[in-house]
DNA sequence: TGTCAAAACGAACGTTCGTGCTATATTAGG
DNA sequence: CCTAATATAGCACGAACGTTCGTTTTGACA
């Protein structure tokens, strides 16, 4: 439904659909599309640029979205797949509760380090560009997001329904504060590729959760490393 | 110095400068161009429509600059001058330490919060569009984010300096944390308009500052307002 | 093997982009 | 008042943009 028009319905194999060598290349060109605009931003992402990486023809390229928009929305489709394969669904391995919680938060960076995508976070570039001019790919950027926020906070109140996380803790408060630590390590380290940033984004945010774990949760959350602060080698990286 | 070639030096006022008719009108352009790209991004500040805005020619306008690369640049330069003139101005009026290092944050808050620029803050949008894009105008952007950085953590360290903050701490970490909280804020209400986000960011950071503070420094923070827990009234916003 | 729809192509459209050139206003100094 | 410098405008350029069109290639099935 939300992809274009022409997509099998899902378990009815057609005629028309078993043979489907078209759905193989739009998946191919969204792969490559996913790849330029994580790098040069969903408006960077040009069809022309597009279909010569690919060795096709503009219009051939374009017949398969029908308006720029349409490719931006089915790019951004197709990276929410990525991102829902990469960290959602190993972060959903763990169990239910802190151990999750933590999951999400140790893959999400993790995601970004592995360069997944070869601008960083997808999303975060995604929604930075486009916060600023109304329409739908706005809108569904900014839902994904919310998305991405509302499961942050399902995994929080789980936790405390196991009675892992203290009952005082605010877990709007507490989502917020893990994205944008998630946000803050993401820019470090596409701005100055700064990977020392990954380091402090998970200190802070296990000394986060930490604070608000009870006895039961803590034995959930990685040991502290405390081999740091003892030799505090002066050159600090710049 | 900072500021592009021709300007004059603030008090010698020369036959040349006396005129400068010229002058004023790349002042206005820059205005309207900071204001267009904290919206659009850098690459989206168009000369035609800045042009246009302006009731300009672009060839008249472009005259000014001489390359498209160097107006961003002087779009850059224009708007870290606003980010001095709003930020950090203010902030350095509260005493050298820790009283200054929570004028950074509390001022930086207000600062997106009140648009300053339309799109939020001009160097978390300018950041997150050229951070893909090698070239100068990339580089002065990382430069400018280091300097707010690294005014920061001098802050931290002369806070710790007076005794205000515990020298366990360590600089850096605070800093990314502190940093990494101002664009969780400025991206919350960029995206989702969402200005609860400033008051979550102003609790998270003045947590952590007290929690690292010393009884000489903690009457230096706000006071804590506890009125919140209480009533938990159900409906979170959406 | 012939048919027919899907898929890809090549060429062109009208715009807008950044960037030059050349000419005309506007202004200050002699 | 004249002159030289400065500032702005007019016009055109080549390239790239998104988009449309008519045509050709392809591959499954009768």
């Amino acid at each position: 439904m939300t992809t274009a028009g022409e997509t099998t319905e899902a378990g009815r194999p057609s005629a028309r659909a078993r043979r489907a060598h078209g759905e193989r290349t739009r998946q191919a060109i969204l792969e490559a599309a996913v790849d330029i605009a994580s790098e040069e931003g969903l408006e960077g992402l040009t069809i022309g640029r597009l279909a010569s990486e690919l060795s096709m023809s503009k219009s051939g390229l374009f017949a398969h979205f029908g308006s720029k928009e349409e490719l931006q929305l089915a790019t951004v489709e197709a990276a929410r797949a990525v991102f829902v394969r990469e960290v959602v669904g190993p972060a959903f391995e763990a169990e239910k509760g802190l151990a999750r919680l933590w999951s999400l938060c140790d893959v999400w960076l993790a995601y970004v380090r592995g360069e997944v995508f070869r601008g960083g976070c997808f999303f975060a570039a995604a929604a930075a560009e486009f916060d600023g001019r109304p329409g739908a790919v706005r809108d569904r950027v900014a839902e994904i997001m919310k998305e991405w926020l509302a499961l942050l906070r399902r995994s929080i109140t789980e936790a405390q329904a196991a009675g892992q996380l203290g009952r005082e803790a605010d877990p709007a408060q507490l989502t917020f504060e893990l994205n944008a630590l998630e946000m803050g390590a993401n820019w470090a380290f596409q701005l100055h590729g700064d990977r020392q940033a990954f380091a402090r984004a998970r200190e802070a945010m296990l000394e986060r959760l930490r604070r608000v774990a009870t006895p039961t949760g803590l034995p959930l959350l990685p040991a502290n490393k405390r081999a740091k602060a003892r030799a505090p080698r002066g050159g600090s990286k710049r």
